[in-house]
DNA sequence: CGAGTATCAGACTGATTTATCCGAAGTATA
DNA sequence: TATACTTCGGATAAATCAGTCTGATACTCG
């Protein structure tokens, strides 16, 4: 299981870069994400949903429907995501689960602790989902490819 | 719920921190340690087995028994706890979960994960347990003390 | 309006984690 | 040997997370 994120989280992040990837104004089917990604169809269903309450995304039913990106990718970094499906404080909190540490009573590894949030805060909302797309060029469906084919091997 | 570790990962490296500040040679029992640390009795008994099976601590039945650190503070790190417990991997894999993520397809936040993982990594093995104990000398009391405090209030 | 399509919402199942209980087994002391 | 004490180990329950299913709702287009 995952460090850091829960799956809905690892999906919704998964789920936000691929609309991001896609041309502005159009809209990608729950069907068509689900199969790319290689995500349970059903599961994914649900983070959407979160998503779409959370303001991350919209949607819209019925024949020509589908998700897409609420606001534009150079406006949304990936911790919008974190927030919305797993919550504001989740990455607060002793990581050794000493209910009292703090600044004043600081448990063996809090400042330790402290520089790699702040590591981990940065990858999280220095960049937009514009600027992390552009990165991986071609790459997402690298990762697509290797991903069916050890679904088929 | 914690990042990165499992709740008995938290009480294990709680419970070895614990073990390390009491004077060589001596033994705790696990209701004083539960006690102490305000962790659940039966669930310590658990994590404690555990430790014990992983060679981390050692025990003793009957009268005059109780745990205590297998090795001197000097020869352990958090990281041998946490491979105790929550295994030896816990802390690989994509962090957004593509499962094909590598260096040759790296995800988009795959070297700034990588940077994250070192600070992380070098907070668990860097420091001994006897160094991460002297930090801290009265403050373990300070944080139980607040800690049963908020249990009574 | 009616048919077809796609998301929405909630209930449900299964797996894993967390927490609890109790008898068995080992140890010290008298 | 008897007794008190303490960990060991398996069974079990509660809670959370992951994944599945189904009917309702909303939208488009003929």
């Amino acid at each position: 299981m995952s460090i850091i994120f829960s799956k809905s989280c690892e999906y919704a992040l998964q789920a936000v870069l691929y609309l991001a990837r896609q041309p502005e104004g159009s809209r990608k089917h729950l069907r068509e994400i689900a199969s790319d990604l290689n995500i349970p169809y059903h599961f994914l269903n649900k983070v959407l949903q979160t998503l779409t309450r959370g303001g991350i995304v919209v949607s819209r039913k019925g024949a020509n429907g589908g998700f897409a990106l609420a606001r534009s990718p150079k406006e949304i970094t990936l911790i919008d995501i974190v927030r919305a499906v797993d919550g504001e404080s989740s990455l607060d909190g002793c990581v050794l689960g000493f209910p009292a540490c703090g600044e004043q009573t600081p448990c063996p590894v809090h400042d330790q602790w402290k520089r790699a949030k702040e590591v981990i805060l940065t990858m999280l909302q220095k960049k937009t989902l514009a600027e992390l797309g552009k990165g991986l060029d071609g790459k997402l469906e690298l990762i697509a490819q290797s991903l069916s084919a050890g679904k088929e091997g």
